[in-house]
DNA sequence: GAATAGATTGTCT
DNA sequence: GACAATCTATTCT
């Protein structure tokens, strides 16, 4: 029996709002990635919202829409996964509505299923707590690539449940992070985190 | 502890 | 050809 039932996937209807509520009602809930190496899943306690044409730090700024960003313009509750620096994925929940092309970056996960999966893709040497720590670390360990772009949240392999709530006293707002060229947009409070989680990136 | 550099490749101009 | 929604190791202080 698996540590996490599937049973509480969550509706598409859980999705069709703008980035910044969706990335505030995204903590807690449990992502989880059925492998053929085995099931990994991990509670979200970091992510980004981003907005659409008018956020200068969005893939889809000033309305671009490209073969890389397309996922974002479609239906909410599916996964925009890209490539970065050479060697990272990052993985995103689209928001929203069709043509409104808005996506919410996940950061950080708790580990909660597959620990030995986990630390096998991660190789040897790190604490469990930060195992899923920062975009490309928890796409690493939880074996999310370019296949996964595009990906059905609410029907695949790749799926989010629903958990317990985060209490708002335990979230904290910050700017976002890695886009210092975004100009006033970087010092916008896009950010959210689970407060005293030790699997939390950035400082 | 802070700052810096290097890795390494898809994507877009 | 420039650059990127990053991560790690190394070199300072």
């Amino acid at each position: 029996m698996p540590a996490v039932s599937d049973s509480g996937r969550l509706p598409r209807s859980f999705y069709g709002r703008d980035a910044v509520r969706l990335a505030r009602a995204l903590l807690g809930t449990i992502l989880r990635h059925e492998s053929p190496e085995g099931a990994t899943a991990g509670r979200i306690v970091e992510t980004e919202a981003y907005c659409g044409p008018q956020d200068r730090a969005a893939h889809s700024y000033g309305g671009r829409r490209t073969p890389r960003n397309e996922v974002m313009w479609g239906p909410a509750g599916h996964a925009y996964v890209y490539f970065i620096y050479g060697m990272h994925w990052c993985v995103n929940v689209v928001a929203a509505a069709p043509g409104c092309p808005e996506a919410v970056l996940i950061r950080a996960l708790e580990p909660v299923e597959g620990l030995e999966l986990i630390r096998l893709r991660r190789g040897p040497g790190i604490r469990d707590e930060w195992l899923l720590r920062g975009p490309g670390n928890l796409c690493r360990g939880m074996g999310i690539d370019g296949r996964h772009n595009g990906a059905d949240l609410v029907r695949g392999a790749l799926t989010l449940l629903r958990a317990r709530a985060v209490p708002a006293h335990r979230v904290k707002r910050t700017p976002r992070v890695g886009i210092a060229g975004a100009g006033e947009h970087a010092r916008l409070l896009w950010r959210f985190r689970v407060e005293g989680s030790a699997s939390v990136s950035g400082k």
